[in-house]
DNA sequence: AATCCAATCAACCGCGGTGTC
DNA sequence: AGACACCGCGGTTGATTGGAT
């Protein structure tokens, strides 16, 4: 594919925009909307590319913009949706209104990842003591076993931390531990924020798909695929899953005391 | 007051997806 | 079917700002 050359080369203008040329972009968007973005510019008498206005249209112009500093509530939310969405900065977007992708992307690197950094510092310190506890406590009869397989590892939500466990290793975990173990990496999410932002990406009723097996589960955030062949390694490669037919989000729950196999579909 | 440095954020770049011919 | 044009997205860059020394 041949690409279109860049803004400089065709002899347009580039970096930060003037007062004036924001007054013109408005005012002809204002007028005749922004059917195709690269005519635009010629259209408006601006000496800038077509991705230029419109970056700058969405970004900054647009009327339905809410400027100033993120509320608190706003950064939790960017929070829960960058955990199940990973870095997918428009879909986060799209669920704080007035809030653009750039904005967004940019207080998550400069704010929300150092302060969920020193968060998940402190809960994962308090997580390896558990796990080591139950190592030491592997020969106890009472106690049951779990297969902490790479899947597992791969599908927890970002805020857990099974960097100490080594993949395919069997770990033995009480019903207490699990418990507390849960009440320090599951984010409290209420049932809208699940409707709205996890039932909008597959249009699937995602609570009356959960396999509830025991009154003692610890719960894990997992998409699954129609196929055998599962879990993704990182967002990355869930948002390409997705993207291929990931069709379900489920809640898997692991009973304590079973080996878990995965249900085909 | 001058300089340095880190934080912030607007803007750019390049890629992938999609529509059209 | 494939070449092309366009759009939107995520990653990155670089100018600006503000605090520390």
């Amino acid at each position: 594919m041949v690409r279109a050359p860049c803004c400089e080369k065709m002899g347009l203008k580039r970096g930060p925009w003037s007062l004036e040329e924001d007054q013109i972009l408005t005012s002809y968007i204002q007028k005749h909307g922004h059917g195709n973005w690269r005519a635009l510019p010629k259209l408006a008498g601006l000496l800038r590319c077509g991705k230029s206005c419109r970056l700058r249209w969405i970004n900054y112009l647009r009327p339905d913009i809410k400027r100033g500093n993120f509320t608190n509530e706003e950064e939790e939310n960017i929070i829960k949706l960058h955990e199940m969405l990973g870095n997918r900065w428009s879909a986060i977007a799209a669920k704080l209104p007035g809030r653009t992708d750039n904005e967004i992307k940019n207080v998550w690197h400069t704010h929300l990842k150092k302060k969920l950094l020193k968060t998940n510092q402190t809960n994962s310190e308090a997580k390896k003591k558990v796990i080591t506890k139950q190592k030491i406590k592997r020969s106890d009869s009472n106690s049951s076993t779990i297969t902490q397989s790479e899947s597992a590892s791969a599908c927890t939500t970002s805020s857990s931390d099974f960097s100490s466990v080594t993949v395919g290793e069997k770990i033995e975990v009480k019903s207490e531990d699990i418990e507390s173990m849960e009440e320090e990496t599951m984010p409290e999410i209420d049932e809208s924020f699940w409707t709205e932002a996890a039932l909008d990406e597959t249009s699937t009723d995602m609570k009356s798909s959960s396999l509830n097996i025991s009154n003692e589960i610890m719960p894990l955030q997992c998409p699954l695929s129609n196929s055998n062949e599962i879990f993704p390694q990182n967002h990355d490669d869930y948002n390409s899953n997705l993207d291929d037919g990931m069709d379900f989000w489920y809640d898997i729950f692991i009973r304590t005391g079973d080996q878990i196999e995965l249900p085909e579909f």
